[in-house]
DNA sequence: ACCCAGGCGGGCG
DNA sequence: CGCCCGCATGGG
């Protein structure tokens, strides 16, 4: 096992961790050791970060890990840059101060979809718990003898009984469906350069993703920082913070949050989601 | 024993 | 378009 360290700006691992993105379904966060061990690029990697330092990585390829490491955390990003476009007023400039150094995190694309099916009406306890057994189910072993994520083909062929066997309930029909769709014509990751708007219209044609979901997907799977998830909590928030606390329908949100934060919306939708959700803002 | 969870599809006016 | 409903299941 190699390690090395690393300099990172604006970078805070524990509120990446805890915000509940494609790649912390599938890391443990430790508070004690304030490590975390994840799987990505076929390899176990392991992230440290104490209070004062540098980052320190350990892998089999501690090369490779950190490029890994440096793409998968979006550490490019110029979050000065991000900051100044969405603390549009105190809340955000609250949650900007409070979450500083949450990052978004870059997934695969087939990975989040699967992630974000099962995540309708369901809690993150459980989208883990679910994950977690289907990963054991379906996940082949890869070269450095860790659990693959699942490829559509397996779980195309899997039967809805045995993906049922995994907690999946109502949503193992639009899993198996969508599974089918990439495993017959669809090459989700020929749209990794493809529009917002272009991923989006793809996404939504699937069975079982409709437009929060679809959003997410864009957002966390496909890097596209003009998608804004609308999720019940995201929902009540915008609309105690800036409609009077009125019912407002999701067309009209997209419309007001797209005004405010442009081609920065994944990011503000990241904070204020956090934000809200920790600190119970939504109430 | 309830109640709810990072919504979606289908049916309706 | 907007609204309403049912939905599988595990944890609080």
């Amino acid at each position: 096992m190699q390690h090395a360290d690393v300099r990172v700006d604006t970078f805070n691992l524990a509120h990446t961790f805890e915000s509940a993105q494609p790649i912390t379904f599938f890391g443990e966060f430790d508070r004690q050791g304030n490590s975390v061990d994840y799987v990505s690029s076929g390899m176990q990697i392991r992230v440290t970060q104490r209070s004062k330092g540098p980052i320190t990585i350990e892998a089999p390829d501690v090369k490779r890990a950190i490029a890994d490491f440096r793409a998968r955390f979006r550490l490019s990003d110029d979050m000065r840059h991000i900051y100044r476009q969405i603390s549009t007023d105190a809340f955000m400039g609250e949650a900007v101060r409070k979450y500083r150094g949450l990052r978004l995190t870059v997934n695969d694309p087939w990975e989040t979809t699967v992630v974000f099916i099962l995540s309708q009406f369901n809690n993150i306890k459980r989208i883990h718990l679910i994950t977690n057994r289907m990963v054991a189910s379906f996940g082949e072993v890869s070269e450095h003898g860790v659990k693959a994520f699942p490829t559509p083909d397996a779980l195309s062929r899997a039967t809805i009984r045995e993906l049922n066997a995994c907690g999946m309930g109502f949503r193992s029909k639009y899993l198996k469906a969508t599974a089918k769709a990439c495993v017959d014509s669809l090459d989700l990751n020929r749209y990794r350069r493809s529009s917002y708007a272009s991923v989006k219209e793809m996404l939504m044609e699937l069975p079982g993703i409709g437009d929060k979901v679809a959003d997410c997907i864009a957002l966390m799977g496909y890097g596209k920082l003009e998608a804004f998830p609308i999720d019940t909590w995201v929902k009540r928030t915008l609309e105690r913070l800036y409609f009077n606390g009125k019912g407002t329908s999701i067309k009209r949100l997209h419309e007001s949050v797209s005004e405010k934060w442009g081609d920065m919306q994944g990011y503000a939708q990241l904070y204020l989601y956090h934000h809200g959700r920790i600190d119970g803002y939504e109430a």
